[in-house]
DNA sequence: TTTCATGCAAATAGTTTGCATCAAC
DNA sequence: GTTGATGCAAACTATTTGCATGAAA
């Protein structure tokens, strides 16, 4: 599963005239074994767990050739850092985000996803994604307010 | 319209034990006067042109204000900096981003808006807002492509 | 053995904050 | 007169970049 990922990775280095460096094989390599929404300080914890050394420099680097090869994608949940996810097969989802303690669920709605590009053809315009965020509280943070 | 917008905030200010000094009064004068998302640079100046000065310091401290009163929102269309946008009337809206030309349609759904709120029901999840931002290519920089 | 990636430290961008001064009430 | 807002500059945070060194092909 997550060694598609990091294969796919590696042959969209070779094929695009980047080097397949060390840190590279292993920033992919962590990022492709988390679930979830990793900012850049969770990456480098991850890698100090492994003993593994790759500089901030380097890991900000990488993601940008990851994102390049459309197997991880940014976002920015409201806050001012970058989080990264992995893209895993064809499957696309929005996010509810708890605002008290930064809890992060997934959903998929394949209506919203066809009302979005009926809303973009009405206008004339040309989607190559979208990000759909909800703000909130969670069901444990809902009950304890 | 904007007098009416510029008169809710006066009073939320008087009503919230916040005073109601020349610089609030004038930034939001401009904000309620534009239409749009306006970065922090463009609200500088427009202050220029109106030979109004209010550090940045100021037009950051205001805008928390604006927020709180829920009179403006807050947007950051994938870009690093905030954009600030009036809300008027009771209209809520997404947003179309190009990402060639930066431009920003506004589009209402209110099946979309529906979805949402049943899909927040099946987490058990309690929605305050939520941000819907679709990116891809207007038609004039489609058809330049 | 050439070319590209890395690591470090310095630079940058956007935003926030401390503190003396100033304006609102 | 008090209290809270302003302006300035300095601090901060996340991210980016320049450059000498090191690793990949």
């Amino acid at each position: 599963m997550h060694e598609d990922l990091n294969d796919r990775f590696l042959k969209f280095l070779r094929d695009n005239g980047y080097l397949v460096t060390r840190q590279r094989r292993r920033i992919a390599e962590v990022i492709f074994n988390s679930k979830g929404h990793l900012s850049v300080e969770d990456i480098q914890s991850l890698l100090r767990q492994r003993k593994i050394s790759a500089s901030i420099a380097s890991i900000y680097r990488t993601l940008d050739v990851m994102i390049k090869s459309g197997l991880v994608v940014q976002h920015r949940f409201g806050k001012r850092f970058k989080r990264f996810e992995a893209v895993r097969e064809d499957w696309h989802h929005d996010h509810l985000v708890c605002i008290s303690c930064n809890k992060v669920l997934e959903f998929k709605n394949d209506t919203i996803e066809e009302l979005q590009i009926q809303v973009a053809e009405q206008h004339d315009f040309m989607i190559t994604n979208h990000k759909l965020d909800i703000y909130g509280f969670c069901s444990k943070c809902a009950k304890k307010k």
